[in-house]
DNA sequence: AAGTGGTCTAGACCACCAT
DNA sequence: TGGTGGTCTAGACCACTTA
């Protein structure tokens, strides 16, 4: 497992980045699990054959992507999908008044298909390439506030079935990254105004035609490989979207 | 000017946070003005008397704040407000086909009064202090996009007139910036969806009742106090919000 | 007590920019 | 050529966790 850092097909310039970039190539090939830590900062600087502030600056830029998490006199651990991660850095719909608290999932519909062509340059595939598509209703505090319709590639998820997918027992990433070694890694949201239709409505007990925020979300693995594609359909009467920008990181003083 | 860390109500913990808090401070002050260089790295860890590692982490925290900006071989730089700032951290709206550009402003109303209930809070002013409010027109490529209504205090910008404003020469956090010295260095932002009123409808050219993205934005300097507060209202018909999520920094490998 | 990450130091060398 | 930030090193010490 030592392999060089010269070995790949070229050396990014500094240092550190090669040793980001193989610590991130043993991530993609799960040499470390989920949650499982990875050797200690001395033994890896060691592996790589770099000093130890070397390592840290690699490690400090994987933590700050979140993929990475330190905790003091413990040891670094790959970063796991549960309720936590997805509150503060996948889930952005806040009541307006109140605490931002874990929505509730029921699942309204699983169907198998082939993808169109939006799908399909959406997740960097071929048009008609073998999808799924899944309808959720998200409650908030009991009330109705998101319908999610989720469209994934059956290549990444084979043998996914409607059962697997209610079954799990956590989010949905954390399904992605423990059956299937998917780790989501980041999103990239666009947001419309438009109309609620018919289905919809009834669904979020608004009025048809009332407005509703729409989120199309990428989500994406390492290397920016698309995952996963999502139309967030939101009654904002109650909740908004919050975009908190301008921090580099937490740098809380 | 040689402040020791030590002099402050209580010093942070780490002596880093110590260093980044004393500049600061001093940018606070206006020691530096913007685009001014600072001191080098080498002449501020002196002054502070740390070492270069320990000067580099703090301002290393300032730069992913965008607060300073390092440029090799010449030194580092308070920020500035231009166009391009604007356009990469304060400036999310993009057309849904093509590039970002940046917007053309068309100031259609100015005027002063005194803060309503919401106004005072949102901005952290008792009820009924003065304030300006004024109305804009934003246009992406020659086509009306955006209508902003931007509240501020008559407190922070007291000589402020509808003259001043219209013939500055830069982005609005530049007038900010270098008439009032006060650095917008952070925005937070929330997003709902709406219904145009007759008003709004006529200035975008889009139907009464048609939906549109309204964003609520608070513009924050530094210690998070607030600036500015600023609605915007955005036909989301061939433009999108942009929201790129769980990237800590840049890190673009 | 042993092992982990977190901070801090001192210094060398490199890459880039101005002159 | 001299000054700037950028990288890399080696080592000391501290804070925290676990056993």
């Amino acid at each position: 497992m030592n392999e060089p850092l010269s070995a790949g097909v070229e050396t990014l310039a500094p240092l550190y980045k090669a040793v980001k970039r193989s610590l991130t190539r043993s991530l993609m090939r799960g040499e470390w699990r989920p949650g499982a830590a990875l050797p200690s900062e001395a033994r890896l600087a060691q592996r790589f054959d770099v000093s130890i502030g070397t390592l840290r600056k690699a490690v400090d830029e994987l933590v700050a992507e979140r993929v990475l998490v330190r905790q003091q006199g413990r040891g670094t651990f790959v970063a796991t999908h549960g309720a936590n991660r997805y509150l503060f850095h996948f889930f952005h719909v806040v009541p307006r008044d109140g605490e931002k608290t874990l929505p509730m999932l029921e699942t309204l519909a699983f169907a198998r298909g082939t993808a169109t062509a939006d799908e399909a340059r959406r997740l960097g595939m071929p048009v008609g390439a073998r999808v799924i598509r899944i309808r959720n209703l998200l409650r908030i505090a009991g009330d109705p506030v998101i319908v999610d319709d989720i469209v994934l590639s059956r290549g990444r998820f084979p043998d996914l079935t409607e059962r697997i997918f209610r079954e799990r027992d956590s989010t949905i990433y954390h399904l992605y990254q423990t059956r299937y070694g998917i780790n989501v890694v980041r999103a990239v949201e666009r947001l419309r105004a438009t109309l609620a239709d018919r289905a919809v409505a009834k669904l979020l007990g608004v009025a048809a035609g009332a407005p509703l925020l729409e989120i199309n979300r990428i989500a994406l693995t390492y290397r920016d490989q698309p995952v996963e594609w999502r139309r967030s359909l939101v009654d904002t009467a109650r909740h908004e979207y919050l975009s908190d920008l301008g921090k580099g990181a937490e740098t809380p003083a």
